[in-house]
Parts: structure tokens; C-alpha cells; sequence
DNA sequence: AGCACGCCGACT
DNA sequence: GTCGGCGTGCTC
């Protein structure tokens, strides 16, 4: 803000934050003809023969002591470059420099790749360069030597163009062999191919008629968005209590006071349903913010955001990047989801940056769960964060009545998954004229294909992963990498035929039980992989909602924040599903996870009941989906958490260690493992072989730093970091506060 | 990220 | 001897 009106320093010189992968900002000498140049201006410079764009960066950091990165040592004038132009841009505002500069220390990642997130709307680069790729020529030239690294190649792109940095990556050589390859003629370029202004809500179009409750929270919300103060509010409602139409009356006293909301959304799937809501409630569409965006659209609302036009926007964790400059609210809906946690490239979560966002633009952030996070209830239980509850579902509807079905003592049919009890209370409901729900959150037909006569298991070639059959498509592929190949006749192993036997459900195969169960049942899959995109997503509830469909079968996507009003049996198939595999947060994710789908049941006049099958019927995680006692059970979490420093007890930072050979890793990550730092309340554990032990075709080892709450990790790892070359063709990535420990 | 440099094995 | 592939390091 005041640095936007700062003239740059008196010797010229200015900071150039490029979308590069350097340690920060390149220096460059302002010409004359560029002296009004101010912090924010979109400008391009020369780089070596060629010309990138850039930000002009402000001169001094703000960022807290402890994040500051080392100096770096300054270039003497006279081998300065000059900036080569100014772009006719809307600058970057202060804020979200400020923003780029703490996320970027946070996570220990270029501060270049984190603009890189702010600048996507990028094809603000003039001229817009289109995105381009390769293919293989067709035929390929003659006399052309082809040597592994270039087969790799050629192999890589016979799918689909890729660009120069994803084919490196994929076929995992140096991008050398690729322009080796351009100049010989064996890969051409070719362009990848990837509406309308944005109206204005009116806050006074439609309000809703709140009572009691529902009245007292919003007026709690709307206080904190007039008080124009960063603050940080838990809301914690009960599915089905109207949390969104309650959190629209907060983002209605921020368009009243003039400035711009933000909400989050997990998954853009959601956008669809809630565009819906939100159109009702003030007569107007939010501007959309998510990666499959089209370019020109992108482009357009970058600049509606920078300018003010776009008032409130829905969007995917990387809208926290957009140049808002008059933010007055945030709005982490479903604030407890994984999924804003973003794994590649830079790893941030999408949640605790909007927590800084927000603090920077002194506006409330709101986060809303049914289940929230320990992390967020114990923020509300040290006093850090404000809690508001809905303890009642809205109108006359009320919680459905939740059983587990012990499946030792109430086994489905040989080869069949769906208990007699379940596939009763199924018949019973859509007797009825009312709607049911199966839940599998596994895609595909089954999870592993096995050799009866061998015991070989199908195995993806790239990864530590079984190979998931998808019959529909008849392949099986790899959930992890995309591998996939035709279902094999015959055992690869020990060539036997017709010997390979899938084990264990997916929602394929439930669905196939499900059809010859209830043959007059009408049936739809909602998978990530049957649903492409926001738009089929909005189809297929909308069946639901006009009653063209008796029974849903469906994985974690029907877990979200969908109303299906004549919904009245849930049936969880394999309750235990997410308990194995020893992470830290397992059994919060997967209380989280089934409350959210057992919200579906019962939303309306008719009670809902929800069914878990389980083997592990006492597990706390069942008892307290029966109970609906999850603050006890958020409790023990924490107890538990608390005595190791766990999160949110303290913190953590993996280290990943990754590279082509076995070798590679296991000396690198050794290396870390010997120069782990010693320090009080600070402990390294590892190095482990991940268990995704191969991924992509490299080999993983794991280390994983915990330190006290009271401890900043970032200068320990950093530090640590600058002791450990890795070796040859390995790479170490850090992801501070991980969410996923494979 | 992309481009130049320089090493090293394969050919005239 | 040179040619060309491919890893390494630098870019203000």
C-alpha cells in the first residue's frame, strides 16, 4: 500500500521477483524512460538471450525475522541489465506481494514458483503467448539416432502434446534431449488448447427469513465483517443446519460495506450447486475461480478482481493468489477437507494461508465445517479462534439415526459385499418412493487382481501400487500415475488362463451387486471418474433432486455439501476403509468423512437412518458416528496428539526424498539422516522408505521433523537443507505441516 | 525454467 | 581427430 507510492531507490536500481525457480528477486537498473516504475508494475527484462516477465518487488521484506530468507549477495551495478518494458497491467497490489513473500518463506519454496500462482492468470503476458507443446513427427525423420533417453521421449508425447517441463519430467531426462529432439525434426510444437463481465450482487435482493439460532450466528458474522478487523470464527454447524445460507449474510455485510469477499470451496465440483444458492440469495452470479478455467475467462477475471468489478468470488484454493485489493472477507467452507491442501509444486494449505491472507488485509476469515479440524478446535480451545455453533438442522428435519452393521455377525452372501440388513433397508426405503445412498470411497471395479493358481498380483510397473481394475473401460490402471493396460487374459506370472481374480469392491463392482439386488431400482454412479467436471456433477444431483433415481451409489463425492431432499437411507459399505494405514490423522479423516455422508440422509420431512458396515463395530470412530458425540471424540484425538507434540501440539515438516535409481535415495536420504539437526524439542524420525516406496518410477525415502509449537521449523529445515547435496539425479521436496504421509 | 558450456563415447 | 548427446551451472 504506502510502498506502491515509494519511488524506486535513488542508485535505479530495482528488485524483479520473476516466475523462476530462484532464491528471490533478480536486481535490474530502471531506465529513464521507466522512472514512474513502482513496486507491483508488471514489467518484462532481459534474462540471459532471452525476456521473462516479472514483478517489480518492493525493496525491503516484510516478512517476521524468523522466515527471512539468508541475504544474497549483491551484484555490482555496472553488471546490472536494464528493464526492458512496462506491461499495460493493473499492478500487482502490496498485499499480495506481501502475500507471495510469506507463503513462500512458510513453505520454503521460491518466491518466483509462488508468483508463478499469482501471475496464472497469465496470458496477461504481452503478447499472449499461447501455451505449447510437443508432438512426435509423423512420419519421423530418417537417419534419426534414437537413443533411450530419446525413445523415452517419443513415448512420452504418443499420447497427448505435452509441454517441454512435463515431458522432461515424464520421460525423465533433461529438457537437452528434447530440444536435441525439436532440432532433428522428431517432435513439432503445437498450441494446447485449453464470457462475460461479472454483475453485481445485491446484498437487499433476497434475504432469508433466519430464526432464533440461525439469526444470532449471522448477526455474530455480520459483526465481525463490519468491525473491519482481521478475526479468526470457527463456525461449526450440523449438516443440513444452513450453514451457507447463514455465511451469505456475512458475505451481504461485506458487499454493504463496499468491499470483496472470498469464499473457498474444496472442490470445484461444489461450485456448481452453490453458484445456485448464492444467485438466489442476491440476484447476481459470483465470479468462478478454478484451474480448468478457460484462458480467455481467466484472464478476464483476473482483471475483474484487480479492479474491483468482480464483488465476490467462489473458487478453488488457488483464488487465495487473485490480486484482490479490497478484501473484506474469507470463507473456508468445509474447512476441515484435505483437498486444500495442495501437494505439488508449491505445497501450501489452502486453509492456514487464508488465515494469512486475511490478517494482511485486516478483514474476519470465516472457517465452517460440520466436523471441523483438531487444528481449528484447538485454536478455538487455546482462545486463538472465535467458535460459533448450529446445533439444529434447519425446519423440521433431524439428525438421522446412525447403526453400524457388524459384518462378522451379519456377513453378506459369498462374493457379495452388501449385508442382508443393508440391502433390506434399501428394498424397504425405495418401497417407500424415498431415496437411498451406497458409499465406497474406492473408484473402479477392484481395488487388486490376483492369480488364483500363482498368487501373482497385478502391479503397476512405475509405482508401489496394486493395479485397480476398471471394467467398464476393461483396463487396469494405476491410481497414482495413470499407468494402464488391458485386462490380460492369461497370468503374466505363470501364464495361466482366465485365473486372474479381482479382490475386494469398488464402486463398480458394488454397483454390479447392486443392479442384480434390485433389479427395478433406477441406479447412478457419482465417481470422480463417471462425473467429468462441475457440469455433469450439476446433472446428476439435479436427477437426484427430481427424483429420477432410486438408489446413489457414489465415493467421496457425494460426501460434500449436497441437499438431497428425499434422501432417507445412507449405507456406508466398508466403514473401516480408512483406518488402516497407520497416518496420524486416520481416524479423524474418516469420522470427518462419514458424518459428511451420513449429512446426506434425512435433510427434509422424512428422518433419515444411516447404516455402517463394519468390522470393527467398537472402534471409537464407529461409536462416535453412533453417538454423534464427536466433541469427545475430538477430545481423545487430542489427548493422544498431545502428549508427542503431535499436530496441533506441535509441528511438523517432511522431507521427501525421491530420485531415479534405489541407490540415489537411499544415499541422500542417509546424508539427511546424519546431518539431522540437534536441538531441544525438536526430533527427526527416519529415514523410512515411503510407503508409496515408488511413485512415478522414483524411488522414495521419507524423513519426517517434529519440533514444539513454540518452534519456527523453517530456518531449522533450511538449514539443514544447506548441509545435504543431494545426489545425483535425486531430489529432496519439503512440505511443512503435512497432511498426507505417503 | 531454459540456455550455453564442456565432457565423453561414437563415427569419418 | 570431429560430431553430437547429455549432465551441470548460471541467469541480475
Amino acid at each position: 500500500m504506502q510502498t506502491d507510492l515509494l519511488p524506486p531507490p535513488a542508485d535505479g536500481r530495482v528488485r524483479v521477483m520473476l516466475t523462476l525457480p530462484f532464491a528471490g528477486p533478480l536486481d535490474y537498473l530502471v531506465p529513464p524512460a521507466l522512472a514512474t516504475a513502482r513496486p507491483g508494475d508488471i514489467v518484462t527484462v532481459p534474462l540471459g538471450r532471452r525476456t521473462e516477465t516479472g514483478v517489480i518487488w518492493d525493496a525491503t521484506s516484510s516478512l517476521p525475522p524468523e522466515f527471512m530468507p539468508p541475504p544474497q549477495k549483491e551484484v555490482p551495478a555496472s553488471r546490472l541489465k536494464p528493464v526492458a518494458a512496462r506491461l499495460d497491467l493493473p499492478p500487482l497490489p502490496a498485499q499480495l506481494r506481501q502475500f507471495v513473500d510469506w507463503v513462500a518463506a512458510y513453505t520454503l519454496s521460491p518466491p518466483g514458483m509462488v508468483l508463478a500462482m499469482a501471475l496464472r492468470a497469465n496470458a496477461l503476458a504481452a503478447p499472449p503467448r499461447p501455451a505449447s507443446g510437443w508432438v512426435a513427427a509423423s512420419p519421423l525423420p530418417t537417419g534419426l539416432r534414437l537413443t533411450p533417453p530419446r525413445q523415452k521421449v517419443l513415448d512420452a508425447v504418443s499420447a497427448s502434446p505435452l509441454s517441454t517441463g512435463d515431458l522432461a519430467r515424464q520421460a525423465r531426462v533433461s529438457t537437452a534431449v528434447i530440444r536435441g529432439l525439436a532440432q532433428a525434426g522428431a517432435l513439432n510444437a503445437v498450441e494446447i488448447t485449453p464470457p462475460p463481465p461479472f454483475a453485481t450482487p445485491d446484498p437487499a435482493h433476497c434475504p432469508p427469513q433466519l430464526g432464533g439460532e440461525q439469526a444470532q450466528v449471522a448477526a455474530e458474522l455480520r459483526a465481525r465483517v463490519t468491525e473491519d478487523a482481521f478475526s479468526i470464527t470457527l463456525l461449526e454447524g450440523v449438516t443440513g443446519s444452513g450453514k451457507t445460507e447463514i455465511y451469505m449474510e456475512a458475505i451481504a455485510a461485506c458487499l454493504d460495506a463496499g468491499r470483496q469477499a472470498l469464499v473457498l470451496l474444496p472442490e470445484i465440483a461444489l461450485s456448481a450447486q452453490w453458484t445456485g444458492r448464492f444467485g438466489r440469495r442476491f440476484g447476481a452470479e459470483p465470479a468462478l475461480w478454478h484451474s480448468e478455467l478457460g484462458s480467455r475467462l481467466r484472464r478476464l477475471t483476473w482483471r475483474a478482481v484487480a479492479d474491483g468489478t468482480a464483488r465476490v468470488v467462489v473458487g478453488a484454493r488457488s483464488a487465495l493468489f487473485l490480486p484482490f485489493d479490497q478484501l473484506g472477507l474469507i470463507i473456508v467452507d468445509e474447512e476441515h477437507e484435505t483437498a486444500f491442501k495442495q501437494e505439488d509444486g508449491v505445497t501450501y494449505h489452502a486453509r492456514d494461508m487464508a488465515v494469512v491472507r486475511a490478517r494482511m488485509s485486516r478483514a474476519p476469515v470465516i472457517l465452517v465445517s460440520a466436523t471441523p479440524s483438531l487444528e481449528s478446535l484447538a485454536n478455538v480451545g487455546a482462545g486463538r479462534y472465535r467458535h460459533l455453533r448450529l446445533t439444529a438442522r434447519h425446519g423440521n428435519a433431524t439428525m438421522p439415526e446412525v447403526q453400524t452393521l457388524d459384518m462378522r455377525a451379519d456377513p453378506p452372501e459369498r462374493g457379495l459385499f452388501l449385508s442382508p440388513v443393508l440391502t433390506g433397508a434399501i428394498n424397504d426405503a425405495i418401497g417407500r418412493g424415498e431415496q437411498a445412498m451406497l458409499f465406497l470411497n474406492r473408484r473402479g471395479y477392484a481395488p487388486l487382481t490376483l492369480c488364483r493358481t500363482c498368487g501373482h498380483r497385478m502391479q503397476c510397473p512405475n509405482c508401489t501400487a496394486w493395479l485397480v481394475e476398471h471394467r467398464a473401460r476393461h483396463i487396469l490402471t494405476c491410481h497414482h500415475c495413470g499407468y494402464d493396460e488391458p485386462i490380460p487374459q492369461t497370468c503374466p506370472k505363470c501364464a495361466d488362463t482366465d485365473s486372474l481374480t479381482p479382490i475386494g469392491p469398488g464402486v463398480e463392482r458394488i454397483t454390479e451387486e447392486a443392479r442384480a439386488t434390485f433389479p427395478d431400482a433406477r441406479i447412478l454412479v457419482m465417481a470422480s471418474d463417471t462425473l467429468n467436471g462441475p457440469a455433469a456433477t450439476a446433472a446428476a444431483v439435479e436427477r437426484i433432486s427430481r427424483r429420477e433415481v432410486d438408489l446413489v451409489i457414489g465415493t467421496q463425492i457425494v460426501a460434500k455439501g449436497w441437499h438431497f431432499a428425499h434422501l432417507t437411507l445412507v449405507g456406508i459399505v466398508d466403514a473401516d476403509l480408512g483406518l488402516g494405514g497407520g497416518d496420524l490423522r486416520a481416524s479423524e479423516r474418516t469420522v470427518q468423512l462419514l458424518h459428511q455422508v451420513a449429512g446426506r440422509a434425512g435433510r427434509a420431512e422424512a428422518p433419515g437412518r444411516v447404516l455402517l458396515q463394519s468390522y470393527v463395530p467398537d472402534h471409537p470412530v464407529m461409536q462416535a458416528l453412533v453417538s454423534g458425540d464427536f466433541a469427545s471424540f475430538m477430545q481423545q484425538e487430542a489427548e493422544q496428539r498431545r502428549p508427542g507434540f503431535w499436530p496441533p501440539y506441535g509441528r511438523l515438516a517432511a522431507l521427501i526424498v525421491s530420485a531415479d535409481t534405489p541407490d540415489a535415495a537411499d544415499m541422500t536420504a542417509r546424508a539427511l539422516g546424519q546431518n539431522a539437526p540437534q536441538l531441544d524439542g525438536v526430533q527427526v524420525l527416519g529415514p523410512a522408505p515411503a510407503p508409496l516406496a515408488i511413485l512415478r518410477g522414483r524411488h522414495r525415502h521419507r524423513l519426517l521433523l517434529r519440533a514444539r509449537r513454540n518452534i519456527a521449523v523453517q530456518p531449522i529445515v533450511r538449514e539443514w537443507l544447506s548441509r545435504v547435496r543431494p545426489e545425483r539425479g535425486a531430489r529432496i521436496d519439503v512440505d511443512i505441516d503435512p497432511v498426507s504421509f505417503l
